[in-house]
DNA sequence: ATGAAAGCGCTAACAT
DNA sequence: ATGTTAGCGCTTTCAT
């Protein structure tokens, strides 16, 4: 059996208390006892239980990560990694452990979240809000445990909460492709029921609009997160009698797809199609050619969302000095994009 | 404050005892009061606190994965995540959770998993092991904790672990070179401290070998994992006065930037140059061409390590089953090796 | 079949 | 400045 603070109390010759009040430099203990019950906790080799620990204290310095494990979810893999990393270091940082679950279903992530915060394993957990609607959010907020959610959520507008201006960051894309000198610009968008999908599409339609550049219906597309999306909305757009020739894509992944089909097809990119997309993956940077596309700061999403959580936790109750934290997002461009339309006589 | 134990037991005019047998289906305890207990275990919203179990059962159900950081293994981005997931999928099936945690420093590590395992907050750990030597992993060994390696260790050959026959799997790549006719067959290695390059060099020897072809110091080049050592590859096999046709590639990133560099110079792939590399991550399938790699199972590679550990967490002291765990691959054959030097009568 | 009591390792009043 | 005691929520003998 491992060293308790019994044990070194015994060899120590004071009680045990006494061994506890060293470990958390209690002001009143005397510098000699001190010094020699140190000595002995590093000679036993002791090592704080945290159970015990966290029994007593009701407090278990962890938090939980959901992993969203649904197929539909996973184009975030090289996302979700840089998120974690984020939530990871500042966690630790901050002396707090994370706990990573993954559930299958809906209700299984109920389950886990339940188990783990019920049961007092974790303080608080960090969700990865995408749907619309989700009936976890609804547990955790109705039953007040410590949460807070990457992304946004229409129902509860005023959750705690970590997420990028996704509106400003189509606009600005779009605002970059009008820039060039585009009029023709199309949308390739994700799925309709992700709040992300709708914001990336409201900021590209605010930006045309500003621009006194007509929306087309038909030059919108929706899709998944996948790459063959981008696939079908290339062959899509390339069908048109009336083409457009820059292309605002809602992810990097989709990006790829659309850059693998016009590939295919013998047209460059981007003399023939102007290419920016979201997200900023590993991908985008590697791609041939490389693709414009917005950082949203995925590591630094992880960092905040996980600083704004252990700051609820250790000031629960008290009124929270800021619900929503807005990540910056940046215009990485690239090649996919850096071809003017106004120095250009031809056009597609 | 929540429902213990003994707030159910007052209400159900039962001792706490007696429901701490309902709730593990001890035998001998009557139909009626357990379905009573039960009852109002389900009325109050009864959860155990998992700390106040584990105290007493000296067991936390929890195993911990070490996240590298430094910066060097971070190609390893969507690779770590598929292990992840294989981890806390079997993990969370075997009713385990799942701690990340991450170390600046090698010193940093083996701080953070003394504290998890010293501190009885997890049953083991699982680490990933690329170094050749590793202070983690004397520490976890010399103090008997349980441990599970992915990847293998040269210094302790006989660690619980579970590892690709990356001999064997460079083997099968070369010799795929081979039967589509190759002859000069090049091989970008990785850092040569990781027994990874060098276990994958060794395959690439055999088979060159066995097919009576000649190796060629000047076709092996070493590098990082990093797109910018394909890069260079690509450059230096280029500038050759006698070229490889073919080029087996340590890691798919490094692929990538083999093609890229081949693009940037107007050279076709397969036609100018066929590749085939490792590991399969989803860049592979993505690229342009598609790259031939082989897929190492990381998912699986992940699941079965946790599985592992489990099990040697669950049977301490009984001797192990199984120590060394190897995860079959497979050749994914794409276009980028699509090319028979049989048929063709110009070489580059 | 059930209850009483002890104890897991630790902290925090409450003494002194 | 230090020791004594109680208790966190649970399980598990040992009684009955």
């Amino acid at each position: 059996m491992s060293v308790t603070i019994k044990d070194v109390a015994k060899k120590a010759g004071v009680s045990p208390s006494t061994v506890s009040r060293v470990l958390s430099n209690h002001p009143r203990i005397s510098r000699e006892t001190s010094r020699k019950v140190k000595i002995i906790l590093e000679e036993m080799g002791y090592h704080p239980n945290i159970m015990a620990q966290s029994l007593v204290s009701k407090t278990t310095n962890s938090i939980c990560v959901i992993l969203p494990k649904s197929a539909e979810e996973l184009f975030l893999n090289s996302f979700f990694m840089e998120l974690v990393r984020g939530i990871v270091t500042q966690a630790n940082r901050s002396g707090y452990d994370v706990v990573l679950s993954s559930g299958g279903s809906e209700q299984e992530e109920i389950d886990v979240v339940s188990r783990l915060i019920n049961g007092k394993r974790v303080d608080g957990a960090i969700l990865l809000y995408s749907r619309k609607d989700d009936s976890v959010v609804e547990f955790l907020q109705s039953n007040h445990h410590p949460f807070v959610l990457i992304g946004r959520s229409d129902k509860y507008p005023n959750l705690l909460s970590v997420d990028n201006d996704n509106v400003q960051a189509a606009y600005d894309a779009t605002k970059h492709m009008i820039s060039f000198g585009h009029k023709r610009i199309g949308f390739v968008s994700g799925p309709p029921n992700h709040v992300l999908s709708v914001d990336r599409l409201k900021g590209y339609q605010k930006a045309l609009e500003e621009s006194g550049i007509d929306m087309r219906k038909d030059w919108i597309v929706e899709g998944e997160f996948l790459q063959e999306s981008g696939y079908r909305a290339m062959s899509f757009f390339m069908n048109l009698p009336e083409r457009p020739t820059a292309l605002v894509v809602v992810d990097d992944i989709v990006s790829f797809g659309v850059l693998r089909g016009l590939h295919e097809l013998g047209y460059k990119v981007p003399d023939d199609l102007s290419i920016v997309s979201f997200n900023n993956i590993s991908i985008a940077e590697l791609s041939n050619p490389p693709i414009s596309s917005i950082d949203i700061g995925i590591y630094n999403l992880g960092y905040t969302a996980s600083q704004a959580l252990i700051q609820s936790i250790q000031h629960q109750g008290e009124p929270q000095f800021q619900k929503r934290h807005i990540i910056p997002h940046r215009l990485v461009v690239r090649e996919s994009s850096m071809f003017s339309m106004v120095d250009q006589t031809h056009q597609i």
